[in-house]
DNA sequence: CCAAAAGTGTTGTAACTACACCCATGA
DNA sequence: TCATGGGTGTAGTTACAACACTTTTGG
């Protein structure tokens, strides 16, 4: 491997949904600076490594999180945003599944683990701002794009989906609206099974469908 | 002034409105690699320097255009997208009214001018690949902010404005439409003049009123 | 008076908002 | 049978697209 490159990293923000929160995954970091906080993780890029290749390694080093669909949501290049010295960090935003991975620490990171998005302490650094310019990023892209498929559950019934939104959205939506404008956009598909398990009236599960 | 960070560059697209055209403001590049081609006005960040900042820097030094509105669209960080070394270059773009500067090549350009964006020959690096972001972000926010504020005569008439437009969007759009919609959202501001000089009928003057 | 550009209204459609009740099931 | 969450329809509003003619002026 090649040097890294001393004045430019990649951070990433990866949400989760898991019970029924909106989560974010954080390492608790290993070194000095800010050693033992819990951040996003992030490393440098190295000088023959495409950006976004830096952010999927970084990512399974820290996390054990592979392979998964990251898109660049900014560019954090503070003169002082790191202490040590001037660093331009690239930031990378994914959603997953937290159930689909278990998670390892590795590298820098002394622990891996999902923490929800409205109770989180002040992160080091700039992080704050990144964990807000992502979730910024993900409000717009929520209508535009059938992003949530790597967030919610293969199948799901509508309510959930609809839960999700508005945590995301952080204010409620009119149910009957909902249901008529994912299903009118196409967004969803009726599957022929119910919901099982629950306390009530079983529901409908549906599909994301995915524009070919 | 202190080092300049060798892996990371600002470039910039200037954007100006001219004898009914869109154009693009070009150096002709003084050193090699591709002396002599016209290209984007960029250069290296300084280690101590905001980007932005370095953004407005280079802007003055190779071209003469200083303290004007940039707005970061996006980064190209492709491993060899330079050919003497890696190189992350963070992309600009601004709009400005070409009358309201002298241009003035210096630094390692050799002359600056205005080109019009439709017959641009093939430039050198990713600039094409710039360009082409720089007017797709142009064409996303056109309807957003007034940012033709900075492209239009403070005083145009409506059919002006809406050439301008047709050009950006590359599509043409009906007139009565047009002004109905740039009235109702507030977006301009009739005055009590008329254009003169024109070799008919001569148009309400309108400007463009920014929000508070 | 004529050429050229300025200016003006209506109608249909699609998308969104607001809003309240009945339904099916498991306990 | 009841508590719980699942599921449905209508009406008003707003934003946009399509479309053609009259007006004003300078030459």
């Amino acid at each position: 491997m090649s040097d890294k490159i001393n004045n430019l990293s990649v951070d990433c923000v990866v949400f989760g949904y898991e019970d029924n929160q909106l989560k974010a995954l954080l390492i608790k970091r290993d070194k000095e600076p800010e050693a033992n906080k819990w951040s996003l993780p992030g490393s440098y890029v190295y000088l023959d490594e495409p950006i976004e290749k830096a952010a999927q390694r970084v990512l399974l080093e820290l996390t054990g999180i592979h392979d998964i669909f990251l898109t660049q949501v900014g560019i954090f290049g503070e003169v002082d945003r790191y202490p040590q010295h001037r660093v331009i960090s690239i930031l990378y935003c994914a959603l997953v599944r937290p159930e689909m991975f278990e998670l390892l620490a590795g590298s820098h990171a002394k622990e891996v683990s999902w923490h929800e998005i409205n109770s989180l302490e002040k992160l080091p650094f700039d992080h704050n701002q990144m964990l807000d310019a992502a979730l910024n990023w993900l409000k717009d892209e929520l209508w535009r794009k059938p992003i949530l498929i790597n967030l919610l559950p293969e199948k799901f019934p509508l309510n959930q989906m609809q839960e999700l939104y508005q945590l995301i959205l952080q204010n409620p939506i009119d149910n009957r609206n909902f249901r008529k404008k994912v299903i009118s956009q196409g967004l969803v598909e009726k599957l022929n099974e119910k919901s099982k398990g629950g306390q009530q009236r079983p529901a409908f599960l549906y599909k994301l469908k995915v524009p070919l």
